[in-house]
DNA sequence: ATACGTATAATTGTTGACAATTAAGAGATT
DNA sequence: AATCTCTTAATTGTCAACAATTATACGTAT
């Protein structure tokens, strides 16, 4: 279908890349951590070498901290640090919604009024939050597909991604936004119809601002 | 001074990588050239170890393009490629100085009247336009760095960069923009000064457009 | 002459051992 | 008791050899 081929990645290496960012990115390894070489080869079952292969991809990608002769740890991601990545996401989100208004095509416009659709059913049905997150993400993958700007697409599904994904499981989320998102999706939708880029992006950005001012209201509060 | 501390690597893995990269950017590597380890690895002196980590490093910064047993190969920046890159500074630096004129100190908004100064006389004197470039740079790090975001500085300075130098050593570059640029950047620091966020991110965004403009229409017609 | 298959060579991927640096702990001294 | 130093242990950094995969070249058949 209309997904992208699983591709299991043909070198230990690679494999690595994924398994290790996963499990970072769940909290499976923890914030903070160290990262043991000799540890984690064992419990993999594979050479220090396609390892530290795998680190410094991870290094590149923010999720760990290197310092030379001492070792790696896992990111820690405190309120500043993921404030500063909705930031981020604003701006390069923003960018990919008014570009999604020029360059989408129709089919693809379609195929985002059917997340919209199934994001309706699953607020009127109350079905779990989990799911609603994992809408929300695909929904703005759409958009940021849409862009057809490889580089946009490569930073934020590739490496953005995996911070506020390591985020979400963190401190697992802001509830009561699901309507109003659902709201300023359907916005979004209509701007990148009407083909007004301007506009897509105003909205894109308020809905990502938003969330961001939750994220940081929220933790002030509990 | 006021420059960042040149930090000598202290390890092999992280000298190759400064190395390669500078050599990729240079053009001393050619675009679209296989990288091979074994020759690699003598020219340097070094074992294929920290040579592959570095690759690796270098993989992450989408300077080079691998493929499962078959090998890297350097990227070549064709046109769209470029205008892609464009248009994700246009997001992130537009970001930045919005920021910077929120979160920059009176101390660095001084430092960038003093860069326009000597950008001023540069112009006056005519001087090479490799200083130019270099001080057009200059400029831009700086407001970058006055936005206070750890992530976006490092997006910006230490991945979206040596992608720019790539792409100005290897098509050298456009000129008679030299006094345009000049006039933006003021405006631009007056924006900072001002405290006014959303006319400092309108005035880079819009200087880095007509920047992507130029490029985009020079290639036409040459 | 061209196309195909096979065998050889070269390159990438992986492993385990060695060297260098840093962290940890025991012991002596103040 | 606390601190400093020296020794030891563990971890990171590097190397060189081995395995697996891919590219090359040669020979053969059509």
């Amino acid at each position: 279908m209309g997904q992208i081929a699983p591709k299991i990645a043909s070198t230990l290496s690679s494999r690595i890349t994924d398994t290790l960012r996963d499990a970072i990115v769940t909290g499976e390894i923890k914030p903070g951590s160290k990262i043991s070489e000799p540890k984690l080869a064992e419990q993999f079952e594979v050479s220090r070498g396609p390892l530290r292969e795998a680190i410094r991809r991870l290094e590149m990608m923010q999720l760990v901290k290197h310092v030379p002769h001492e070792g790696v740890r896992v990111i820690t991601l405190d309120l500043p640090r993921v404030l500063e990545i909705y930031e981020v996401r604003e701006a390069l989100e923003g960018m990919a919604a008014g570009l999604a208004a020029r360059n989408m095509s129709a089919a693809a416009i379609d195929e985002l009024y059917g997340l919209l659709d199934i994001h309706e059913q699953h607020i009127k049905t109350s079905a779990g939050e989990y799911m609603q997150q994992e809408g929300d993400y695909d929904f703005h993958y759409k958009v940021i597909q849409g862009s057809g700007n490889q580089l946009l697409i490569r930073q934020l599904c590739g490496e953005l991604y995996h911070l506020i994904r390591m985020f979400r499981n963190q401190a697992s989320q802001a509830r009561g936004r699901a309507d109003l998102a659902l709201q300023e999706h359907k916005q979004l939708v209509y701007a990148i119809e009407q083909r007004d880029p301007q506009l897509a992006e105003l909205i894109m950005r308020r809905h990502i601002a938003r969330s961001r001012d939750n994220i940081s209201t929220r933790a002030l509060t509990t």
